[in-house]
DNA sequence: GTTGAAATAATCTCTAT
DNA sequence: ATAGAGATTATTTCAAC
């Protein structure tokens, strides 16, 4: 599945905006309103397009603490890691989980309302789990900058 | 302003999928379509809602590498900072960025296709800024979990 | 991939609560 | 101030080329 040219001001577009009508989509990238819905088509069957999602504003939702996890585990040991990475994926304060080289095993980020609501999320999804060597919480002051869009490099 | 129940059901819908017709997000949220869509456009309007976005997958655009890096400043001055952030803001490399406590004053996820466009962002971007003390990479080995939906606490 | 027609949904106005 | 009903407008989608 090659994407041409076209296919990638597609998706140029709809990360940036994804309820711009298909004809005005077909305009901006040079079809006809049915080719280019048939190629936005193929690009959510084909899974380049993973989701459509709304965007909220956390601060106005009541999520106002960001935080930074980092895990260490205490071996190295697959059926270890896949039991944390299941227990993450479940978890829904836990937003983001990347599972990272270096001293640490992973970089979770953590969204919730406050730090009571944190501390409550440490103890359940953290201080329980006896795989868990060590952790190391940093608070976010300030979110510079959140984007879901992908640099092109072609 | 205030979210009742209703705006959260439909912030809750619209944060998991955002291409749902409004003649369904209504029946789903028990209102008319009208009414629905109302408070959508409210929600818009106030800024709840910031933006709407396809996902795509980074595989698939050809960006096979994540790094999540830490960067220290050479002193804590806010001119320093602000440059930064204005930097970073500025680097399509560069999805997030959150200024946070700790040792580290900045930690950045950046997306690029491979490791050799990484180093092209680590000269250009950050040993370039003398302001930078140090800074430190992970490697992303594995995507646990990348979600853009807020748990919503009550 | 295009054109033109049919089906569907979004949106606006007005009325009622 | 907010919701519902009906009419209008626009877009999506399908068939034929």
């Amino acid at each position: 599945m090659q994407l041409d040219r076209i296919d990638r001001r597609i998706l140029i577009k709809l990360q940036h905006n994804n309820r711009i009508a298909n004809i005005d989509l077909a305009a901006e990238v040079g079809l006809s309103p049915p080719a280019c819905l048939k190629r936005v088509k193929r690009l959510r069957d084909e899974g380049v397009i993973v989701g459509d999602k709304s965007l909220l504003n956390p601060e106005l939702i009541g999520n106002k603490l960001t935080l930074i996890v980092s895990v260490e585990m205490d071996r190295d040991r697959g059926d270890i890691y896949q039991q944390f990475r299941k227990s993450v994926m479940q978890t829904p304060e836990v937003t983001q989980c990347y599972q990272i080289s270096g001293s640490y095993d992973f970089m979770l980020i953590v969204c919730v309302a406050d730090i009571q609501t944190y501390e409550t999320f440490v103890e359940r999804s953290l201080r329980s789990d006896f795989n868990i060597r060590k952790f190391h919480t940093a608070v976010c002051m300030r979110t510079v900058k959140f984007s879901t869009e992908y640099h092109f490099a072609e």
